[in-house]
DNA sequence: TAGTGGTCTAGACCACAAT
DNA sequence: TTGTGGTCTAGACCACTAC
């Protein structure tokens, strides 16, 4: 029959069915309650039991499933694959994911100003050149050490910067406050040797190797907000991403 | 009212009907018979038109919207956001990627043996130390050039690579052949020097920055198929994904 | 044969955005 | 107010797996 997850539902909730189900079950899979290889009692008898429709129940697990935390097999059932894959590469920016970490971290915003746009910026940002776009450039610190020099791009009516201050707070949640909601990334990670600014201001020896990443960011609209370019030390990071195969 | 895209269905045909609208569906899109910012007609009277139930409908136009080709909004309509988002990233070889650019390309195999699992290896593929796995290590080239280093290691019991033609098929086909479904990957992508081996194989010069990417691939039961450990001259390839934010 | 997930139908009501 | 997507129901039949 397979295990029965321990569900509570909460109809009056303006959180989907659907989705308590998938929070729930993917914390009992967290916690252990599910371990990796048990069986979960089949879909229509857990839809039963939690007085859900079929199609409610599978789209919940549905979610896990995509999350690859689920495995399902028709004619067997479904299987726990465990906990130890991580959470599918999310788009967060580099200062969610070094806060969320608990690393100690400190930011210095070189520049920041407005520019008129390049053939690259251009193409990347789907702006006219000459068009004016921000420029920023930031060096990060993690343990008083440096890590990652930041240019980021965005168009000037995407967001302004004037007064912002981006050293304590990551561009991201700039950009979720003042209303932009990123939805797609396009990202090349990359590696080639350190110039001499480079090397200087990240405390490498000009020529060693750095780990690249461009990323160009659009909105719900599919609009480009935006671009960019950045490096890291390569011997104090690297990218780490879980691929699902659908 | 939005555009109406051109989709014939196959109800006698095996593929599910969700599946058949998304297919066709996407074509469009890249054909760019649906251009970037256009609606299109929304999901009921698209559903009518084709004679199939609204929650069909939508299932099959949900795989585009994760795939990031569509974008949904409440009250408004369903947008094309372009097709100059790739695909999500997806579980594939170097080898396929290769061959699906069309690129000539060339393996050499320089060593294909079993040897005891080490401490790493343990970790990495969940196996006791000592256990034995397949090591396997391939250079590749294209347009004649060094390209790729990879080192692969893969449990005994998992497929037999004894007189496996490895230069000419790549390691995911004929693990997909031996009946190892993959599911899952975790990747970490990261930049060092070459050494002096990987820069004689590469055809580089000793610390010339590589592009890292170690891998380990989950089948569809949890278990941990093949390790990856992989180095790419960094002035030839980049890796691209595309995140998508649910 | 029995049990499972895979797919599909024909509706329903709601929340949100544009008008 | 109207039109859109978001959610949900209560079934149905099929394909595959294990026994």
């Amino acid at each position: 029959m397979g295990e029965l997850p321990h569900i509570t539902l909460d109809r009056s909730s303006p959180v989907p069915l659907y989705f308590q189900v998938a929070r729930q079950l993917e914390r009992a899979i967290v916690d252990g309650s599910l371990a990796p290889g048990d069986r979960i009692m089949n879909e229509v008898e857990l839809a039963a039991r939690l007085g859900l429709s079929r199609p409610t129940m599978r789209q919940g697990m549905q979610l896990l499933v995509d999350k690859g935390l689920l495995v399902r097999k028709r004619g067997v059932g479904t299987q726990v694959v465990g906990p130890k894959i991580r959470r599918p590469f999310e788009l967060t920016s580099l200062h969610d994911d070094l806060a969320s970490s608990g690393q100690p971290q400190a930011t210095t915003v070189l520049s920041c100003s407005v520019i008129q746009a390049d053939e690259e910026l251009s193409v990347e940002l789907q702006v006219p050149v000459g068009d004016p776009v921000w420029s920023l450039e930031r060096l990060r610190n993690v343990r008083d050490e440096p890590f990652a020099l930041m240019h980021n791009f965005l168009p000037v009516d995407v967001v302004d910067l004037h007064g912002v201050d981006l050293a304590t707070r990551g561009l991201y949640a700039v950009l979720r406050e003042a209303g932009v909601q990123l939805r797609v990334a396009n990202q090349r990670v990359g590696a080639r040797r350190a110039d001499a600014r480079e090397a200087r201001l990240l405390g490498e020896r000009r020529g060693a190797p750095l780990l690249t990443m461009t990323r160009t960011a659009f909105d719900s609209a599919g609009r480009a907000v935006e671009y960019g370019d950045h490096v890291y030390r390569a011997d104090r990071y690297t990218v780490e991403l879980t691929l699902v195969d659908r």
